[in-house]
DNA sequence: GGGCTCCATGTGATTTTATAACATCGATGA
DNA sequence: TCATCGATGTTATAAAATCACATGGAGCCC
């Protein structure tokens, strides 16, 4: 964790939450973690896959799989949809990046290395995204759950509405 | 290998709550309450409109646009997506149907004329969904959004597991 | 080393899902 | 009457995702 001696030098403001934070951090420690997890399980973290995970850490928002393509393509990889898909559903599949459904977009983990399922809040307005823990088995969904006798595997969370920034924004 | 039942196959025990009910009822009582609210409402219940909601409540499971296209055309309706889009988006709108992100699909409303959040459980082996109802600004989204200043307006929630028939069947 | 398997990457082609753009037509009402 | 509006229809196209198959390198066994 970072601790700026001077708030100010951080000129980003891109809301990580919704809060202003450095930026450059995220990347960083997206990549690490993901390099650590994958030699701890024996997982191939190769040259596309990591640059894929590159592209979505670089973004507080969901990026669609053709976006991630395009700049795949741009770092000199293959061209074709499947590139893309193929590192986008390992990443997935491993927990780094989630698919926003509500979007057909992906964005990279905001907590990995945490078991969790993952609760997003998506600005209608500026398209930024927060990721934040669900709590599946507890509130209604997991009382309806257990009440019908259906076996939650996997849930999908996301709440659409205005983040601060932009309701901010607004009222001015 | 054995060959087992495909509990897809198995139209017999349509699940509503993935409880045995009175299926024919589900297709009237939904049909009639679109009816009430529309004239209330001043809005038009169109032919396509009534037949691709009829369509949908037929089953307890998402429909594909292009599935409720084929069943529009085959009862004398245009043939072009267009025709199944803009029927189910005024569906939607109006509260007579949701559209269940994970799967692409739509899916007749379950609690007609309330308002509310839905939350769908989605059986994985046999494509069966109920409906719930969610409580978005309790639990741990809420918590979130309210920590965040997030403005929540609508929320996706939806749980792919195993539904109470299919589990059984997979214990036999 | 030779050959083998596994897995990742690459490509072209296709399928599935969704929207754009524009014509027609009937109901409503000035 | 005829202007307007909303609903329906059509053609065409965009966007998202998958299929099918070829290549190529890493590890391994003999």
């Amino acid at each position: 964790m970072t601790t700026p001696e001077d708030p100010k030098a951080d000129t980003r403001t891109d809301p990580l939450g919704f809060a202003a934070h450095d930026h450059g951090h995220c990347v960083e420690t997206g990549i690490l973690a993901a390099e650590e997890r994958c030699s701890e399980k024996g997982l191939h973290f190769t040259p596309v896959r990591r640059k894929a995970l590159e592209i979505l850490l670089q973004e507080h928002r969901g990026l669609g799989a053709y976006e991630v393509l395009d700049r795949l393509r741009d770092a000199g990889f293959g061209s074709q949809p499947p590139v893309a898909y193929r590192a986008l559903d390992f990443l997935v599949a491993n927990g780094f990046a989630h698919k926003i459904e509500r979007l057909n977009a992906f964005i990279a983990c905001a907590h990995p290395g945490t078991r969790h399922s993952p609760a997003f809040m998506i600005c209608r307005l500026c398209d930024s995204v927060a990721e934040a823990h669900a709590t599946p088995t507890r509130g209604a969904l997991g009382q309806a759950a257990r009440d019908a006798g259906f076996r939650i595997e996997r849930t999908v969370v996301e709440a659409e509405g205005v983040c601060p920034a932009c309701a901010e924004k607004a009222d001015a």
